[in-house]
DNA sequence: TTGACAACTTACCAGTCGGTAAGTAGATTG
DNA sequence: CAATCTACTTACCGACTGGTAAGTTGTCAA
């Protein structure tokens, strides 16, 4: 099975918006990455605006599906929070370009209209604060201190996927990959930590 | 004491570059900020590269002042290092165009020439990881394990502190304010469980 | 065979980009 | 008073932006 013209588009157009931003990344670029023309995108997609909003959507698409998969797998509270955590890291590590979007979008959803991106962010979210309340160690933990908990989680997992060629140009390549090395244990340590 | 035009347009640059990123921010829209043409703004600082990068030297020696007020106030290396998170978090929260800044440049300074900025974030590393290597709690961490341990700390707050306005979208100011309320004692809550 | 449709192309548009050139007004200095 | 410097301005420039209009080409169905 081939890849239709339109997904070799979507694909191009995460990789180019994940490296340069919305702004940064003309269509005329992207087409340019599948030797077509600009006029050639915008016949698939419309406008600039609703390419950007495809790409975000089939990222969320990705993102809920591997959610399902773990909540199926494991059953205990914690173990699933470890897990989902855990998850989110590998994945980003493993697709970079959909983590630096994402933490794009971040910044810059306030400017622009779209806020679409918003809504998939809060039913992950909301998911993974029941979790963590469902977790109850040290006693009962209050809404707000379960999504302060969780939000350092994904922040310590997310910040780290995207700093990655930051960091390579920091402490070169083969020192980011020992730290790569045991990042993920590391990772799994404080998850454990902070639910006790 | 007035700020002078060169000190405005910094100031002025430093909140949109914030907001819509290197490329998104045109000289002539931050010019039109201060009721000048953007030939003013080139005729105090050459081009547009310049402009940025002297934007990100004085957030880094913003930061480099606070390090060292802590490091002097300070004595034991745990407490420094919670110190030190703890008032990176407070310093982003306060100063928001800042560490959307810095985080944006997190993403984007592989494609810039720039790098000029990786320096300043080196030595800060560099420093935070000799500060985790000196507390020895539960046996001596490596090298590796050091930088990924203080960067998931410095990710957690960095995070939180950049997602505020899509925050605010998704669950209204309201709770917001009650998460952001309790974030700092978790936070600090997370360090020590890290440390441990 | 014809007509419709999808998937493109070339040609073009107005607007914006960063940047250069050549000035002008005002203060400072010899 | 004249020269110089700083801090700006207006007037441009070529390159590029997202987007429109009007084809062209090939496929598939009636």
């Amino acid at each position: 099975m081939t890849a239709t013209t339109r997904d070799q588009f979507l694909s191009a157009a995460e990789h180019l918006f994940a490296e340069k931003g919305f702004y940064g990344a003309s269509i005329a670029t992207i087409a340019r990455e599948l030797g077509l023309t600009k006029q050639a995108l915008l016949h698939h997609f419309g406008n600039k605006e609703k390419l950007y909003g495809e790409v975000l959507r089939a990222i969320s698409e990705r993102l809920a599906t591997s959610i399902d998969t773990i909540r199926t797998r494991v059953s205990s509270p914690a173990e699933q929070l470890e897990e989902m955590v855990l998850a989110q890291y590998r994945g980003q590590i493993a697709e970079q370009d959909s983590a630096r979007l994402i933490m794009r979008e971040l910044l810059d959803n306030e400017q622009r209209a779209d806020q679409a991106g918003n809504w998939y962010l809060k039913d992950y979210l909301e998911e993974l604060v029941s979790m963590a309340q469902a977790v109850q160690s040290s006693g009962p933990r209050s809404r707000a201190q379960s999504l302060a908990l969780i939000y350092q989680l994904l922040g310590a997992a997310h910040y780290f996927a995207v700093s990655q060629p930051t960091l390579g140009n920091i402490f070169g390549r083969a020192e980011l990959a020992n730290t790569r090395a045991c990042f993920e244990g590391e990772l799994r340590r404080l998850v454990r930590a902070a639910l006790q």
